[in-house]
DNA sequence: TTTCTTTATCAATTTTTTTTGATGAATGAA
DNA sequence: TTCATTCATCAAAAAAAATTGATAAAGAAA
């Protein structure tokens, strides 16, 4: 037997380490976050502004409110964002800048 | 009129630039293409490895080889690996570093 | 040649994500 | 109080992504 089909030592099982899940799974739900165009926009609004409420978004992207609140939900549940309520008003923050640096190049 | 619920004057369309459509596509894309644990092993694993062909990933992932091609796939159309073929193996590279690290903070 | 290995891709199904319009809670204005 | 505004969330439908098993191409081994 020991058919090698290989020009080279083929890796084990277990020779090389994985990430822990729970670490595997928070560095995707990261990136599931950014992955879609509209919130790639959102955290680049407010790299410019640092503040904006749900209707601003509404308005700079020109997307209705339920849209514009499911997105901006999932951002906030990924830790992007962060949001303060003031009377009936939700006001939106980076949680950390450079989000979309890291991206880039 | 100009009855007004905010604190704040409220931004408005236009000032506030975006990004433009084909930049955020490509970002989201990148991280979309990160968006899943086993893709993000898989980088993990590349970044210790440097080479890998597809059985390989088979073996340290425990993954079938379908399901193994397919994510690989993902990678590499989103430019995030590249891949040669010597006989009748691929073998997958990271095409830039730090990929992981960008996503970490 | 025949057989075995590696691999990509296909089609069908399941699962997840996104979109859309509607509802209702909470607050400000009149 | 009554009406208007902001907003999150719900449910249904549509769209996209992931899983699974099967197929076939291409190269290595016998």
């Amino acid at each position: 037997m020991n058919s090698c089909y290989t020009e080279i030592p083929r890796v084990k099982k277990g020779e090389v380490p994985l990430l822990p899940e729970d670490r595997a799974f928070r560095l995707a739900t990261v990136a599931k976050a950014l992955s879609d165009p509209i919130r790639i926009q959102m955290v680049y609004l407010l790299e410019q502004r640092s503040d904006l409420c749900t209707c601003e978004f509404e308005e700079l992207l020109g997307l209705g409110q339920s849209k514009v609140s499911y997105h901006l939900k999932i951002l906030l549940d990924a830790g992007i964002v962060t949001r303060e309520t003031h009377g009936t008003w939700s006001h939106y923050r980076l949680q950390k800048s450079g989000v979309l640096d890291k991206l880039n190049s």
